[in-house]
DNA sequence: GACACTTGCGGCGTTACTTCA
DNA sequence: GTTGAAGTAACGCCGCAAGTG
């Protein structure tokens, strides 16, 4: 493995290393979704009615937000059966809960303030079991169909909007993360890549040094060893590399092809 | 069969909210 | 108590594919 292998990947380092899409790049945080909850929050999965449990998530998740309206829970019960999966459109369904996102912050809030305007957002926090439910059903299949996200909202009591945006939310960070793990490797790839240019120039000088100082002729043992192993032939007097040429003079060199040249060989770093 | 239109869905960028140091 | 960063639920828009007339 290394960096050759990393190297394989049909990548063409005109790409640059400016750290961008690096906005948000913390891999270790994004591993504690445990911290994220209180072990005080439980999933209700009795047998109460579906409205009733949503708006009893939604209490827990507020921290003392009343839910006591009871025009608020009639109209989760007629959004629950509105978005019965059957017969109604997604479209449908997500203005439903949009609605019902608007209901569920002006009846847990009304006891507070409500100065919140029309375009307020009430961000649910899902409990560990929830969270762990999705994140296993996820494993299994990144995308839902709609029956799965019904079944999957049911047994959550999430609406299956909530379900859909959860994996859209998750994909996209899966995404995030794996950008993130091939920006690495384009980084070491790179690197390398750095490393060997230094590393052919060097040499380069090196050999343009010799080749002015030095007779041809003297130039031929240095240049041999820094040919490619196929040029070797050459400096061992004569090969068959070039039998007509090297018929006439020992001391050619090998026509320009047999040389090794990392600018126009680039692949030959990889 | 070709075409226009509708519908459903996923991706993407962004916003808003929550939590924590 | 305040603040900024990070995480993430939710939203809006867009493009694509499948279905329909």
């Amino acid at each position: 493995m290394g960096s050759d292998d990393l190297c394989n990947t049909g990548l063409v380092l005109g790409l640059g290393f400016s750290s961008t899409g690096e906005k948000s790049k913390k891999p270790a945080a994004a591993h504690r979704p445990d911290k994220i909850f209180e072990p005080s929050l439980t999933l209700s999965l009795s047998g109460e009615p579906y409205d009733l449990q949503v708006k009893k998530i939604d209490s827990d998740n507020n921290k003392g937000g009343l839910s006591c309206d009871h025009q608020s829970v009639d109209l989760y019960r007629q959004d629950s059966a509105a978005s019965s999966f059957s017969n109604v459109s997604v479209k449908r369904e997500r203005e439903i809960g949009s609605e019902e996102v608007e209901i569920e912050r002006v009846s847990s809030r009304v006891s507070d303030e409500d100065e919140d305007g029309p375009n307020g957002r009430k961000k649910l926090r899902l409990s560990k079991a929830q969270s762990a439910l999705l994140e296993e059903s996820f494993k299994q299949h990144s995308t839902l169909n709609p029956k799965q996200k019904q079944d999957l909202a049911l047994e959550l009591n999430l609406r299956p909007r909530q379900v859909e945006v959860w994996f859209q939310n998750r994909r996209a960070r899966t995404k995030l993360k794996q950008t993130e793990v091939d920006c690495e490797i384009l980084k070491k790839c790179c690197e390398s890549l750095t490393e060997e240019n230094r590393r052919l120039q060097k040499e380069l000088q090196e050999l343009k040094a010799l080749k002015l100082t030095q007779p041809l002729y003297m130039q031929l043992p240095a240049a041999t060893l820094t040919m490619c192993p196929s040029c070797e032939r050459i400096g061992g007097g004569g090969g068959g590399g070039v039998p007509e040429n090297s018929a006439k003079s020992p001391y050619v060199m090998a026509p320009k092809p047999h040389f090794y040249n990392p600018f126009t060989n680039p692949s030959a770093a990889c």
